[in-house]
DNA sequence: AACTATTTATAAGA
DNA sequence: TTCTTATAAATAGTT
């Protein structure tokens, strides 16, 4: 249509392109529109210009773009989508798994009223936390052995020295107290945790 | 254009409409495919028709839907993706501050070595153990109140139920060495755990 | 699915 | 860009 017969290749003249740019997208867009309506058609139409602009066309009945493209996917069994879930899925599982792990380990640790154990099972229990108190125990002795020469070697230093060292105690000890409220609140039961673990699987 | 003009509304006659449908389809997929040559466009028509079959067309530079779409998206801001990003987001949010929970209570209950503590948090260490020690010591009471009682209920029965209980003290014991061999291995240490959950992050 | 009268789209020019 | 108009192209109604 038009005063010649058009050959479709690629128009090399910009300026002529651009024109006819103008002219095809809206007559695309109008039978696009045209096609939706008469014919009870869903119908997306997407484009780039050649200088980058967007241009877009949805039927009426289409809502969004993300809503027809779902329903192309679920329609094709294509995925775009499905990606992106197996992915999440996949660190969504691994970090449960390690949930586990700990979930075990402070099992482990604590005695849950609400279970029936065996008498090994509580011999077993026993014997982690005298470990677990052993290794307390050596750890406050390496820093009570520490904290000593330190105060040794403050000590043997200037005098004026020695009333810093008072007042950076004092601060420490208090610094701490805030530092590690969770220490002197109630622990949270491994039940809460396993509880918490439910509500988000 | 054809030998009446024709109102832009739903065509009621569905003999006469699937007739358009074809013929307009033809139409305007020929119509795209030409605007995509001749200016040069990147291009993507989806549509449904009304008995839900499913055409395309895509302009030859364009690859595939989902690589379309995505440029789509990076284009416009808007997102379908993004929306699975976030929510996949949010749920790993979720668990990690689940994990930093047992984390943190698994400190109370673990001396790290690499890390320096401090007297006070040692002694509160300490403190949680003895409390856990204690819960440990309770159950075990009860537990082994309970056997006895059961004991001497069994031993006021017939003789030959005696036998059976034998048996079952014996396999008892046995099952439940099978049952909880995690209590018998090497407890995983806090610091494998916290390990692990860098490695996912 | 084909035909064709007619409407519609648009190429080229202003 | 936008409009005009001659002409090509699309298609409604028909077979």
């Amino acid at each position: 249509m038009g005063r010649g017969k058009t050959e479709i290749k690629r128009i090399e003249n910009p300026t002529q392109r651009q024109s006819t740019f103008y002219k095809r997208r809206d007559g695309l867009f109008k039978k696009a529109r045209e096609l939706a309506v008469l014919c009870d058609v869903d119908l997306l139409l997407l484009l780039f210009s050649s200088s980058g602009k967007i241009y877009e066309y949805h039927a009426p009945t289409v809502h969004s773009v993300k809503e027809f493209v779902e329903k192309y996917e679920a329609a094709t069994q294509t995925s775009i989508l499905r990606d992106y879930r197996t992915e999440r899925n996949t660190e969504i599982a691994k970090v449960e798994k390690l949930c586990e792990l700990m979930e075990k380990e402070l099992r482990i640790m604590n005695v849950d009223e609400n279970e029936n154990y065996t008498l090994p099972s509580l011999e077993a229990l026993e014997r982690n936390l005298e470990a677990a108190m052993e290794r307390v125990r050596q750890e406050m002795e390496r820093k009570i052995g520490g904290e000593i020469s330190y105060l040794e070697s403050m000590v043997s230093k200037q005098q004026e020295e020695g009333y810093v060292l008072c007042d950076k105690v004092f601060i420490s000890g208090r610094v701490e107290a805030d530092v590690h409220p969770v220490i002197s609140s109630h622990v949270i039961t491994c039940f809460h945790l396993i509880d918490a673990a439910a509500l988000i699987s």
